[in-house]
DNA sequence: AACATATACTTTAAACTTAAACAATTTAAG
DNA sequence: CTTAAATTGTTTAAGTTTAAAGTATATGTT
């Protein structure tokens, strides 16, 4: 087996994990739009908050979706004019500032939890348990993985 | 095995591609930005267009990348400003457009995908030939693959 | 021919995205 | 203490993205 040929296979799989992404990406992205009114960046932040009970700085949330700070802000202030999130102050550094989901945001975000988690299950109905955990321990193996860490 | 943990390992497994696709993704965004002055969407097109000698009408082009219309439009307004694309009537149909690589855009193109093979290969360093192909073969499995006959 | 319908593409409005510039505050060094 | 450097978040400019509305042209029906 040449390099040559190595290059072109691996080429070829990140050409077809980009497809499958893609695809189910635009799945999701329809389904809340019609059904929840959201949208896909709303569901991640959203999601981000919903796991960590006193919410997260701008900061945290931005390292965590892996997005531009700019970008988290603009999302944060869609949402606080929704009432789904709020900006708290930090005590001791009026530089910060913590995002936290209302009410409101918690239960909306729990109900579309609940579907996303169904659609992406009908989604992947030909992934085994088997192939899943195939899958996910050949990704690890991907440097894309590697600066994960921090 | 439940129904409720395979659907768990199936959201797991989403949730690893997705961050597994993000990564390479903005690890390729950023070195075509300071390394070719040009962007992933343009990338794309330019693939596209590439692959098929007489170029493709507009209405191809955003069904071969599963954008909308307006989306390929603006896109290929900013390569024909960059000289790298040209659009030509078509007879016979006065609303549709032909779109083509120029001399230079082929060139331009041509450079880009040199590296950017290489960028993945070494993206992928870790993934032999047999990963490569099992993974291939599961990706072909999910659903997202199989509306994309037309 | 006249009218309706379908097709090809562009435009628009709103949201998302990034990198870079900016403002405010905190921390560190001298 | 004072200045320099780092951190936190927002703003800006440019590009990407979509859905929906709009324009022009082509096709089909009567």
């Amino acid at each position: 087996m040449t390099a040559e040929s190595l290059s072109k296979e691996r080429l070829r799989l990140w050409l077809r994990m980009l497809r499958v992404t893609r695809q189910v990406e635009s799945e999701l992205r329809e389904r809340l739009r019609t059904e929840h009114d959201s949208t896909l960046p709303r569901f991640d932040v959203m999601a981000a908050l919903y796991a960590s009970a006193e919410g997260l700085k701008m900061n945290e949330l931005s390292k965590r979706l892996r997005v531009s700070n700019g970008n988290v802000t603009g999302i944060i202030d869609r949402l606080v004019e929704d009432g789904a999130v709020e900006r708290i102050a930090i005590e001791g550094d009026r530089r910060a500032t913590r995002v936290c989901l209302t009410g409101a945001g918690r239960e909306s975000f729990s109900a579309m939890a609940v579907e996303h988690e169904r659609w992406i299950n009908a989604l992947f109905e030909g992934v085994t348990e088997e192939d899943a955990h195939h899958i996910g321990e050949l990704l690890h193996r991907l440097p894309a993985s590697l600066d994960d860490t921090h």
